[in-house]
DNA sequence: GTGGTCTAGACCACG
DNA sequence: GTGGTCTAGACCACA
């Protein structure tokens, strides 16, 4: 079952940060279709949050077509967004062999935030060429 | 002089993007003690912004020490943030590298941003531990 | 709960007197960590003023780590400045007797003002010394 | 000569701090009919300011009456303030030896400052009464 | 022209 | 109803 976290100093607002939680966890093939979501009730047991929040976000990932509330049952998967290859584990780990030297270069969580947002960005602006 | 982005979708407070962007200039070195902000004007030329909305970004960072507002003559850069280190080209185009095997193997921004989310958010869970 | 006052003539802005208010009053124990501070809308009728002050006010307070603002109920000290002694009501008590005499001496409150401002910097440049 | 000094930090106008200082000299009798300002430039090389902020203050200070501008030899006090008492020096002492008082009892600067805005707060109110 | 303060008023997120 | 963000626009202090 999907664990929520919420990173309340962001600026991000709440709900936001649950729908891109759900939308990464379906890009990454974490949540497949027919996966239920965690219920309102133990979403609101697993972070501090309210209730009307995060029924917010569920209607939002339902108005997306990502999800589908069934009544009476939960919150059910729908849709893939099939961006998942078979490179990923491959991806992801190399991923985290790259974090690790930049922490062990010195680099503290903002340094490599920066690194990260750098690299981002000019690849964004290569993609507009 | 530092080029201002905002991406409006985000959901990320256009304030805090510009104080992200700040910080990270000064952290990737791009940015050192004496270099001047563009004026609140400027960045209102760049980017359709209010100019309030960019003092209030300016106002923060000098509350958190990182840069001091002149008046009549600018906003000026007054302490490093010194996690540069002699291997950070290295690791920017490693990252890069990374970047462009993860579109080579189908993966949009999107999908991109989710691996790079669950990476950062993995090293962070083992940080605290 | 906490009463603002704003010296309009004293030339010091507005959310500066705000601020000094509340870490004064932190200082004295007036004001204690859980304790709320009069919501926005509240001072807002208390005194004359712009909600936007107020909140610059709370949110350099919060920025300070002094007070945490909770969306939907209010704002609430989180710190405390601790520099209560059990001296402080003979202290006080003895500045007020003080000021009596002052007073009695057909000092007015700018010259009272000026004496205090005078001691005071004398105060600061031996503290360098 | 009377020295000034700024406190950038405190928010209130460097021409009105000028002033304020000027005044608080005249009425502690530090400053008396006849005597001379120093002159602008003076003022300038004392503390980084602007020549013509120091000549905005100086002007306010002549509109109020208190000094008087002759061309070519300087700014010279006009009035006095005559809140002096023979009771002065011994005052000043006094509110000297309470501040001793108070740092021997453990209190900082800003808790200091505390006691005093809390008193100076509750004269002006009974005064009011 | 540059930063800084303040008002007015709209709209959003959250409880 | 409470805090938070943003726009618009006025006015001030300073170089």
């Amino acid at each position: 079952m999907l664990a929520f976290r919420l990173d309340r100093k962001s600026g991000v607002p709440a709900y936001r940060q649950l729908i891109d939680q759900v939308r990464h966890a379906i890009q990454l093939g974490i949540l497949r279709p027919g996966d239920q979501l965690p219920t309102v009730r133990e979403v609101v047991r697993q972070i501090t949050i309210n209730p009307n929040t995060v029924h917010r976000a569920y209607r939002e990932l339902e108005l997306q077509g990502l999800t589908e509330g069934r009544t009476g049952s939960g919150t059910f998967i729908r849709k893939s967004l099939s961006e998942i290859s078979s490179h990923q584990p491959k991806l992801l780990s190399q991923l985290e062999q790259w974090l690790r030297r930049a922490q062990d270069a010195g680099l503290g969580i903002e340094g490599i935030e920066a690194l990260v947002a750098e690299a981002l960005h000019s690849m964004k602006e290569e993609g507009r060429l």
